[in-house]
DNA sequence: ACCATAACTGTCCGATCGGTCAGCTCTGAC
DNA sequence: GTCAGAGCTGACCGATCGGACAGTTATGGT
């Protein structure tokens, strides 16, 4: 008798995510076709399809690990405040941001499709770096330091990673300090 | 005898254009077709196809003004060097993405399927808020400043103008401020 | 030896895509 | 009046999309 296995144990499996990631990442979920990540992954479509559902499936399974280390990171900074949230919420993400560069750069290209709210919890993530201040300005810089953060993590291939991380950290702590009216 | 006329003189043709810039600013180029832009602007695919040779011309059409005005400004900024071109780089950009809000969103959008490079002289781009520095570490800040910009003008529909403006150039400004190793 | 099932594939399907084309209507020049 | 051409359209086309499904092969438990 066999544990319950949510997952087919194939390696074929894998090799199916790997591709989607990078043709996602490379030419965006829409400009990807399930052929066109079959081929890559040196399988026939109908077998990408034995494996996930659907073409959304594979999106949702990609995502899935960003999603919830950026729930853990959100839920971290629910008990902070004042410049601590905004240090944590900056370096936080910063590193989240590197540890899935691709995915970054995949969510980014498909922004649009969600019109640009309620995407893996921005609105939350825009109240952390301003430091929960209402004001305007304080949240226009905060989605400066966002867009900063996506684009940059989604090209600069060939920056190594320690340089990237301290230069996006002094940026974005350059971009959110106040300076007084 | 008529003048010569390039473009047939309809309403109907703007109308097009209009709802093209529209669309695919919320949908993305893919992500719009021929006939939703047809439906939206009240007439059949074919009508539109009658007006524009096809969907790349279209999509052309509506950025060939954003890109004439970035290429004036990439001339402008080729006397300058040092601190005033760099303050030059930035007001000018931030005064023609506000220009062309929805061109910025849907370029945005776009950038990917050009491989992140040679999309609207962003090379010659990055030099400028550079201050043409072969530094790294000033490559990374001008792609901050970059992905800042775009992001922050592609949404925050909302914010005026002039708040943007300015909360956009101090932003950038504090973006691209060396501090000396 | 047998068989249930996991793993995989070839083939087909309806929908939708960008684009073509013959033909319709209307209008202004002569 | 008539006629050329601008403006516009319905119908159609091949290609490609995501997905369904029956069927084949390999494998491990009994």
């Amino acid at each position: 008798m066999v544990e319950h296995m949510a997952r087919p144990a194939t390696a074929l499996r894998g090799h199916i995510l790997e591709s989607a990631l990078r043709l996602f990442a490379a030419n965006g979920f829409r400009g990807t076709s399930l052929q066109d990540i079959a081929s890559d992954a040196g399988c026939s479509k109908a077998s990408l399809l034995y494996h996930f559902a659907n073409k959304d499936a594979l999106l949702v399974e990609l995502l899935t690990p960003t999603a919830e280390e950026i729930t853990a990171l959100l839920a971290r900074l629910d008990a902070l405040e004042g410049p601590e949230l905004v240090e944590a919420a900056v370096t936080g993400y910063v590193d989240t941001a590197l540890r899935f560069r691709r995915q970054m750069r995949l969510l980014f290209a498909e922004i649009e499709r969600a019109s640009n709210k309620e995407v893996l919890g921005v609105p939350d993530l825009l109240q952390s770096l301003t430091g929960r201040s209402p004001d305007p300005r304080a949240r226009v810089a905060a989605w400066m330091a966002i867009g900063a953060l996506f684009i940059t993590t989604a090209g600069n291939d060939d920056v190594p990673d320690e340089v990237l991380r301290t230069e996006l950290i002094l940026g974005m702590r350059r971009l959110l300090q106040h300076t007084p009216t």
